[in-house]
DNA sequence: TGTTTTTTGTTCATTCTTGAACTAATAATG
DNA sequence: CATTATTAGTTCAAGAATGAACAAAAAACA
């Protein structure tokens, strides 16, 4: 009974997870420095990037899509809509939900940060070859696809 | 001039970067709910797996592998301390340095929680081969070294 | 030695995030 | 139709995380 054998750092699934989740906390850190001269927070920018995406979507689908409460988008949007980046615009045909849209500056502000993020993440990931970085990818769609079946 | 194709999402490595963002986020938030029973938060299981890994270590370098400011160290400890499962001890030959050890209580529940953990992470990667995984941790790992060089 | 610099940990004010309770609008059901 | 249940968004209070300013101890250096 060697207590040590059983340890998860000896699983290699559970190691290489925590190999994940110290990369993530890493680039999360340099990318928040990085953003700081544009007057953005990370989690402005992933707001921005997913209005980009989808425009028009409803605050309680931008909560879902971000794994935030709504509340927090409450919270979070008047910074945006104050420096003229989001749109809210009323829905007409249901007059609960708010459709949020990027204005011109916001687009441009996005623009910029993402350049940003990829310049980032283009020297991180230099050292992994293509395939690498795609079977990474797969995987780690994968694991949310099976978190959100559960 | 396709404003399109210029975007990070036609950029193999930022679009499966996007992808590790959102894993490691679903995986935190399925974690934190089944630690729950376990009265534990997710801020604490970290220190914990510090500890128990680094025993003995200063406050400092607690914050320092938690990518995390000394403050928070301080603010989170006496939750941990109240609750009997670490021990801070004041170095003998320099005043200024506690030395954090996990109680036996503290040891115990730690393990209850990696259970927990490597449970979650075995389902998660349950798809990907061992060669797979492997490969995934290396990148990480290369990660956190380029940007620690930086 | 005596003075300056660094380092460790704490405090405090600020910001972020969350979840529960709430309002208003819509959908479902009898 | 009327009543009940759900849904979208907001408000509010509590819990974390952060960084700047600080005190005490140790190191560096003259």
């Amino acid at each position: 009974m060697n207590k040590k054998q059983d340890l998860p750092w000896d699983n290699p699934r559970f190691r290489n997870w925590i190999a994940v989740v110290r990369a993530e906390k890493a680039v999360v850190r340099a990318l928040s420095k990085a953003l700081a001269p544009l007057d953005l927070k990370l989690a402005q920018l992933d707001m921005l990037m997913n209005l980009y995406r989808h425009p028009g979507q409803s605050q309680h689908d931008l909560a879902r899509r971000l794994l935030v409460g709504r509340s927090n988008i409450t919270m979070l949007l008047p910074q945006l809509e104050s420096q003229g980046l989001v749109r809210r615009e009323s829905d007409s045909s249901d007059k609960r939900v708010m459709r949020l849209y990027l204005t011109p500056a916001g687009e441009e502000r996005l623009l910029k940060a993402l350049a940003i993020y990829t310049e980032l993440i283009d020297t991180v990931m230099a050292q992994s070859s293509p395939a690498e970085c795609d079977a990474l990818g797969e995987q780690m769609r994968r694991i949310v696809e099976t978190l959100a079946e559960a």
